[in-house]
DNA sequence: ATACTTACTGACCTTTCAGTCAGTAAGAGA
DNA sequence: TCTCTTACTGACTGAAAGGTCAGTAAGTAT
């Protein structure tokens, strides 16, 4: 009796196939990775490929949604849910939630949006809308909470919920480039969560 | 008498070449510009390309080298050489400098480093020789001396001139990828040396 | 003018890769 | 066991783009 030479999974592949695709996507980038390696990586033909995904940009496409879809909530429900007064909490779940972007898959979509983005403006969009906007919006609300209860003085931060992102930002664009210049990406957070602190404290 | 196909100019063409493939990576990218774009637009024919450049790879290197040479020593020299006080000095000069960043040539630079860096380690390490290294220990000398005259307090910010760096960061992956979505990249950076100023001032 | 050097052209070669499709076999149903 | 459907394969195609090179003409020296 023979092998069978390939096993029938029609509800498994897009899965799959998305997986490879990203790990893919992360090593080489877009534009460098062929569809065929990708087929290699899910154990797949070629041919398999395209009659799950039209096109590579469609693939691409699937890829950075799959990946957002899957953590995108996490912060948001934190930050509702808390019991903790306001310092606690930013130094607290909140950090650790910072800490661990810049190693996340996060950091992979990003630089293929910087990458590829300015190509795909509907991407973008559906980024934004769906993982940067609602995540400033729960930043901003955190910090308006805190002034209504008298934890916080009213200042400009609540204007800008992107002080807290640029100290993630600028880790994770430290360590896909700089990854042998070691950089304490959780102290650089810390810190600025304590200048942060000392600046709007009541 | 017929007009001139062309005109011979050895010692220009590299320029040319090499401003015009500027223009064409920070509109496409790396991967999506063709040589023989390159080449229309510096008004030269796409064997001459390989003239002056064996590769396109090569050529990709000069164009971030072009870039750097040219605008390196600015923040240094102005720090080393300012007369202000350290305070006076942070929200005038350096904040300028810091606000130019975003729309400056070195933000497409740092777009396409983000892109193609992971496969170009010889360009990434120079880079930071020439322009992170030496712009960070840049700033961690102008915090020292700050402390060394009795105007801030001794904090980590000295060991981590990246929070200078963070908020330029982050205005800079916002305006290429957010565009139509406003964000006042000024008021992010004068906020940020506001926070700064606050924690570290004596 | 004439001969000579070389910056420059543009047609061509070659490779790479996204996308197709005729055919095959896994597995469900009878 | 024998269909029958369709998930799946892999050889193929066409086009795009990096890279080459024989030839041409701009400029220079004599």
């Amino acid at each position: 009796m023979p092998e069978p030479r390939y096993q029938r999974r029609k509800q498994a592949r897009p899965q799959e196939i998305t997986d490879a695709a990203f790990a893919a996507f992360a090593e080489n980038g877009y534009a460098a990775t062929r569809v065929e390696e990708v087929a290699q990586r899910a154990g797949v033909s070629k041919g398999l490929m395209y009659l799950y995904f039209k096109t590579k940009e469609e693939l691409f496409k699937a890829v950075i949604r799959s990946v957002v879809m899957r953590r995108v909530d996490a912060l948001i429900e934190v930050v509702e849910d808390t019991e903790l007064c306001s310092e606690d909490f930013m130094r607290g779940p909140m950090a650790d939630f910072m800490k661990q972007v810049p190693g996340s898959p996060v950091a992979v979509v990003i630089r293929l949006l910087i990458s590829e983005g300015p190509r795909h403006p509907e991407l973008v969009d559906y980024y934004y809308e769906n993982v940067v906007s609602r995540g400033l919006a729960a930043i901003t609300r955190f910090i308006d909470r805190g002034v209504k209860r008298g934890e916080f003085r009213k200042t400009d931060v609540s204007d800008f919920p992107q002080l807290f992102l640029a100290p993630v930002m600028l880790g994770m664009i430290w360590k896909l480039l700089f990854a042998k210049r070691s950089l304490d990406t959780d102290k650089l957070i810390d810190t600025q969560i304590d200048m942060i602190l000392a600046y709007i404290k009541a």
